[in-house]
DNA sequence: TGAATGAATGACTACGTAGTCATAGGGTGC
DNA sequence: GCACCCTATGACTACGTAGTCATTCATTCA
């Protein structure tokens, strides 16, 4: 009765593909791959039956899915995802392009991952160190024919973005607000956020205050700047601005020397995001400086280290996980109807130590 | 001549499937999406040429290349890498499973998809928080035929790898001791770094150790102590075990609390990861204790933020691009009849002020 | 009881590509 | 001038699934 034999389904060493020989029958070399109608066959049944017992169980009875599933277990089915988006043209996977380096996109990254797996959905990544590269990992997206495409690069020029609309390829932007308006976005308040951040440090008594960029042509950066200059401006005290030349600990650590090196320390340092802000205060802390005594400090995104015993840093809490869901949200419910969506997210000032004076005027 | 009409080809606004009306002619709402077929026809050359300008380029003759790479542009056109995966049963992908928290995993990921991209890889990323998510990521994993898979979970269960050997993908572990010799594996020579971390710790004259594992039942935990204690004890010095219950910042930051109720500090801390070791640092900190001061501390990683001024921790650094690249070595070189590769990366001792007395005896 | 309805299933085909085989020339060696 | 080889190309088909349509059979309603 059992005239076939099913080769590497039982317990075959780790991934050679065995092959065995039976009552005179030589088989291939290659462990052939079990497939839908290998099941068919073993199960009495006709391909498309074993196909919807797997991906539309409604339509098949209870008993037949019965009889389908043991089949598939003892020859070992696990249906082809290759196959299956070839012909419903729908991969489940939506490809994420994020820088490569810092602390804030690897945790946005994890909230994608989680977000997506709730909703049954992988995700593909793709990162790149030099946003040259950008261009070339588009390209490669596109191939993949993933359901949609996180864009977290602030680096796209507008013929990229062109290309990008060649396809029929949902996009958002994440946390790029020059991409606002040109393709959905979704976005932290920066302005508001920097500008609430400017209203504490007003209340604390600051008329003079040093913002502390990554780097002045990002749209984050202007942003942000302008949040605060402005909110500080309306409030009769000073804003400048210092370029640190990357959002890296290191490059806050070496900004932190030109700080000291002013004529007169500002009575406030306001950072443009919480890895670059760490370096500040360490580089500080090692000239001498304390950052609730000498000066008040503040950065932006709330990342879990900003909330460690060691930083206690006030700083502009992003959720994450909220921002992700929009993110989510927006791509897989992509009206072509729609307006471009432009979503913007308030975020919520965590207070630290580095801007609670102990003597407070 | 021009008796076509191509779609969502021109400046289209974003991924709206544009439809248009031509010469009376209605098209379908739905944008058609240009084939190797269309190229071929706009081309006047056959499909299969098409296909080989661009999987195989130097098959095909420099003009006709040039003629079908116009046509290709001026139709839009993008190679579907499902249909590609398909034929070819290779998807350029590989599958990473790996914890969803924890920055150590955040910067392997990172490290995965850098060099995988080196080598036209990409990467596909299933996070889990739960270990017993696991087998359900692993069952997803399996049905995108993925070209390999890093596994990094330390939850695996002798059932699950079963299960994994029933396919014929690639597998490598990564980090995760318990699984050598079972599946190719690749690890950081856990018992040599904390033993060296040991040495270097008596060399301070230190004679009682607390070790801070994050859990007990992980087999780098169990190795990483074991490895410690051998050494200590070939020294005559003790070396206690306190389980943080994680490893995590919070973790450590607790069990800081527990050190400073024995009844006798221990000469040094040796904690089992790095981010715990910071919440164990912070924590002694905030109960008056000083690293360097009252007692040493080391850590396990080589984390970035180790290096950071404000704990310029004493740990063993794992190169982890140099692990990576091991792992993909082994994913993408996998030869069946190879023996289970299990390699054991060595790492160095950085040595900061958690382990620096002003004074050394 | 006959027609209508619905559930369950099978036959067939399209999805887009790449590899196999066959074929047509153009060049080379003798 | 013939046999040979190599390059460039085309026709054809398989990859594994899911959706469309047709068919069968049981059930329901008038």
């Amino acid at each position: 009765m059992n005239d076939y034999v099913v080769i590497g389904c039982s317990s075959s060493p780790r991934w050679c593909a065995i092959s065995r020989k039976a009552g005179g029958l030589t088989l291939s070399d290659e462990a052939r791959r079990v497939t839908s109608v290998d099941v068919a066959a073993e199960s009495g049944f006709s391909q498309a039956t074993v196909a919807r017992a797997f991906s539309s169980p409604h339509l098949v009875s209870p008993a037949t899915r019965e009889t389908i599933e043991q089949a598939a277990d003892k020859l070992g089915y696990i249906p082809n995802a290759i196959a299956r988006s070839l012909k419903s043209q729908r991969t489940d996977i939506v490809a994420a392009v994020v820088p490569a380096q810092g602390e804030y996109w690897q945790h946005a990254l994890i909230s994608f991952g989680r977000q997506l797996a709730e909703r049954d959905k992988q995700l593909l990544l793709f990162s790149f160190s030099d946003s040259a590269d950008v261009a070339r990992v588009i390209d490669s997206v596109q191939q993949y024919r993933v359901d949609g495409m996180i864009l977290a690069s602030a680096n796209v020029t507008q013929v990229q973005l062109a290309r990008l609309n060649r396809g029929a390829m949902p996009i958002v932007a994440f946390n790029q607000p020059a991409a606002s308006g040109i393709i959905p976005s979704v976005s932290v308040d920066n302005a508001a956020g920097t500008a609430a951040l400017a209203t504490h440090l007003v209340e604390q008594g600051c008329r003079k205050v040093t913002f502390v960029g990554g780097r002045s042509e990002t749209s984050t950066d202007q942003i942000r700047y302008r949040g605060a200059a402005q909110e500080l401006g309306r409030h009769g005290a000073a804003c400048a601005y210092l370029e640190a030349g990357s959002f890296s600990y290191d490059s806050g650590y070496k900004a932190a020397a030109h700080l000291a090196e002013l004529d007169e320390l500002p009575d406030a340092v306001m950072v443009s995001g919480d890895e670059l802000a760490f370096g500040v205060l360490d580089g500080l802390r090692t000239l001498g400086i304390s950052a609730p005594d000498d000066l008040l400090l503040t950065g932006f995104d709330g990342l879990p280290q900003a909330s460690w015993a060691g930083y206690d840093l006030t700083t502009l809490v992003q959720s994450i996980d909220s921002l992700a869901e929009h993110v989510i949200d927006l791509l897989l419910s992509a009206q072509p109807e729609t307006e471009i969506a432009d979503i913007v997210v308030p975020g919520t000032v965590r207070v630290g130590k580095t801007t609670r004076r102990l003597s407070n005027g």
